[in-house]
DNA sequence: GTCTCCGGAGTGAACGTTCAATCAAGAATA
DNA sequence: TATTCTTGATTGAACGTTCACTCCGGAGAC
């Protein structure tokens, strides 16, 4: 019982990943999201409160992956300029092998979804622990080795992660081809951006 | 008469443009965008194909005047450094100004309307003269002259606007402070990312 | 039988778009 | 000048469609 209760979820899930992705969020409606996944329209709600929801559950699983990736091949002994590309490449290679989890993201980020996401994220009482303390920490660690300039921390994640964003997102839409070497030196650029 | 005609064009132009930067697409029904231009819903369609048309047109209105801006400012004798800082500081605080043309472009770039007309710009037949061109006689020059890394423009593009456009949306939605000196540096990182 | 889970036709609201009616401002007429 | 005619921009109620969401009948487990 169990099982299939997550099957189904899962479905939905993954259904809805896959064609908001490509459709966006208002160009996939949910009977679309329920006949792929294989059930009925009904059933979406049972899982779900309202399309929002299932959309903020989306982006809260997708959230959790990335910071697991990230904490999986995190390794606080490096020296932090390899620790820098090491995550830089991680990202980017994710987004890279998962498109549609790219897209998904991109479009939340940058809808009204995501702008209130954010600004909660922020201004809200963080209460737990968000995988971006990581990043901070790492940021701070590097200002105070006077190895990075000192920005702000989201001046920094912006100089970091903006351009990785960007070009995840040409290779995706098939703007540009990306082998291992240009990977490498795409992601040391972004270290010149943020290093002293 | 032109007058009025040109009038009500342009108070429908602005009101999507507010509104959709606010609400996003789909939160702005045209009924909405025509009671803030203080016109009837029928008269968008007398000015305006469909929603969409309306939609493109305030993209490729925005698109001109960026195109302008960069232009009125570029000065081909200034050495490469100071044109790309120049370039990125005005880039940067145009935004800042207009934070609902920022909004209203971030929104459309990463929608579905936005992909498709990326990626007809890039694949489709360009007969004319677009204002892209400028950046990548800007980089390849930068390249010939050995001052900028030898990467793909696309790439370089994506190192230099990939971290403005973000650290424009943190300004603009609030997160960071940035004054005139941070600005400067912000810029200077940018270009640290593409110079050798 | 009882209970839980599921499906998908159904519902009402909201939306983009249309169109017959309206109105104002010349042009034509006398 | 006073009056009528013509034109075309403007309007907003109405239309048809689409969509998120509901609800009830049935299937299956026990």
């Amino acid at each position: 019982m169990q099982e299939s209760y997550c099957e189904k979820k899962e479905a939905i899930l993954a259904s809805a990943m896959e064609l908001i992705a490509e459709h966006g969020f208002h160009g996939t409606p949910t009977s679309m999201i329920a006949e792929k996944a294989g059930v009925g329209t009904g059933t979406i709600y049972r899982y779900f409160e309202s399309k929002d929801e299932l959309i903020y559950a989306l982006h809260k699983e997708l959230e959790r992956k990335i910071k697991k990736l990230i904490l999986d091949r995190y390794n606080p002994n490096d020296p932090l300029r390899v620790r820098f590309m090491l995550l830089g490449k991680v990202i980017l290679r994710y987004f890279i092998d998962n498109p549609n989890e790219f897209r998904f993201l991109e479009q939340f980020v940058y809808s009204p979804y995501g702008i209130a996401c954010r600004r909660e994220k922020i201004f809200g009482n963080n209460n737990q622990d968000n995988g971006n303390d990581i990043l901070k920490e790492l940021f701070n660690e590097g200002i105070a080795q006077q190895v990075i300039r000192e920005m702000p921390v989201a001046i920094l994640h912006s100089l970091f992660f903006g351009p990785i964003m960007s070009v995840a997102r040409d290779r995706i839409l098939g703007f540009i081809e990306l082998d291992e070497a240009m990977i490498t030196r795409t992601i040391e650029s972004c270290w010149n951006a943020v290093k002293l």
